[in-house]
DNA sequence: CCGGTTGTTACCCTGAGGGTATTACCGTCG
DNA sequence: CGACGGTAATACCCTCAGGGTAACAACCGG
């Protein structure tokens, strides 16, 4: 099994069309397709139905995908690994993503920095559901981010637990009282609800808190929010108010499994001993 | 990043020679010399220190060896599946080391075919240690087996845990006692003492539990072993003997971490169904 | 039924990567 | 201390995997 065809195969089940395809690979798309049939005679699986005007994944395709994205990160997870384990003076490379840090980031960094295991940090700022892929590609050593997010590939560490609040419009009837349960706020209209912040991003193309938050202003949507992000984002136009039976926000450190490096345990270390506090 | 590159790369890295490396590759050593200057070009490090009559790996290269393995794997294990995806009957196919399974195979086994989500299971028998590797080539669905294992790349859910029993020889003084303490067992001769027998088997080259037993009957050792073993292997020659502040025996029942499959997850409810009785 | 779109086949050609012969280097041992 | 054995690296050649272009075939929508 060779990784260019994976990678050209990956491209055509992305694309659904070989032309396309070839292009966004920039090959032709003869030897393209030629480096298909070949995969499937290798494989002796045939991984797309087509026809002249269709081209779909048959369900060993399907998995072959998944499984082709997972092998392809890690092999250039390994070689940014390999260069980033070159340099003479290495970093740390935390991804983060702004003010998704319930307020820790400062001490979290400080206890790190008194470790005789740590090294120089290098912040990498991330948007919604980024940490992952940064980890999984080799770009970062950690991450700190909140659950839920896809553990495939790594270890993980809960930082703290926070209580959720709602963000309302200041308008909003709810916004009357001082407290709210999760079914105020998850039953009906007016406004959309999600529990999960990051599928909210998704679905509203959203790339930060404060886009977010305008949204939640102009009476879109309503969202749960961990009790950190009051004291950072005021804003005249919203309530919040503590939602006491919503499941916590988990606040966690992230690594990729196999890297149990010195500098990446004593981040860990520094983390979790907040816990208590 | 190319796979092959980084699979001479493995090579060169494990028989730390360039000449024997070509040989296991089935190529002349100059292209292989080549290949690994071009790789190390490409990645801006040097991956070998070497003279001509000794070569090494660089920090670098150390990082490089287990990333690589790990994405090979992937790399093989993604062919494998997607062939195993085509079978239009599919098996679950399960790895179990004989009799490491705490004589729970049976009920499990008996319980999955009673999930309408089960498929046919065919067994594949291995040696210590062989659970993982098999299941993160691709060769297996799941694995039923002992921790401590190495858990990168997979989940796993506990099954069961047992007491400890030391298996020692009948003649062995500590025999005489009903029941043994950790330190008992642990401390100094006569006799080696490991508390896990994946170690001892890795050190003393044994392949499965009967070679084990010959070696403790022998004097060789002593060794610390699941409860479920005396009443499988009765021996003449060997006195078990409870050691109820050992550290329990964790039987799990393991799968890849991105296989979600509605047959795995049946069959580790089995598994996990049966931890009540 | 026709024209446009898309995957495939036929054919050619280049260069990545494999082979052989040779060199340069180093450690070792008479 | 010099000759030898072993090893990686260099020089040079050559083959074929994989890329390109042109033509074709199949299918769909109008």
């Amino acid at each position: 099994m060779e990784s260019r065809p994976l990678r050209y195969f990956v491209a055509v089940a992305q694309e659904l069309n070989f032309a396309r395809a070839a292009e966004r690979l920039g090959i032709a798309s003869p030897p393209l397709s030629r480096a298909i049939r070949k995969l499937e005679a290798e494989l002796g699986v045939t991984l797309f139905e087509r026809t002249t005007h269709s081209v779909a994944l048959t369900p060993a395709g399907e998995v072959l995908l998944t499984e082709a994205r997972i092998a392809l990160d890690a092999l250039d997870a390994a070689g940014r690994r390999a260069r980033r384990a070159a340099d003479p003076e290495p970093k740390l490379v935390l991804a983060v993503k702004a003010d998704a840090d319930a307020g820790l980031l400062d001490p979290i960094l400080a206890g790190y920095a008194a470790d005789p295991a740590s090294r120089p940090v290098s912040l990498r700022l991330c948007g919604w559901g980024e940490h992952t892929r940064l980890l999984r590609e080799g770009h970062a050593d950690a991450a700190l981010l909140y659950e839920p997010f896809d553990h495939t590939g790594l270890d993980a560490e809960t930082v703290t637990t926070e209580r959720r609040v709602a963000a309302l419009p200041a308008a909003h009837p709810l916004a009357r009282r001082d407290s709210l349960s999760l079914a105020d706020v998850t039953s009906g209209p007016p406004g959309e609800v999600d529990r999960f912040v990051d599928e909210v991003a998704a679905r509203h193309r959203v790339r930060d808190l404060p886009q977010l938050l305008k949204l939640v202003e102009l009476g879109d949507l309503v969202t749960l929010l961990p009790e950190s992000v009051p004291a950072r984002y005021p804003r005249p136009g919203i309530a919040y108010r503590p939602v006491p039976d919503a499941p916590p926000a988990v606040l966690a450190v992230a690594w990729p499994q196999q890297s149990r490096s010195a500098a990446t345990a004593a981040l860990v270390r520094a983390a979790t001993s907040l816990r208590g506090a």
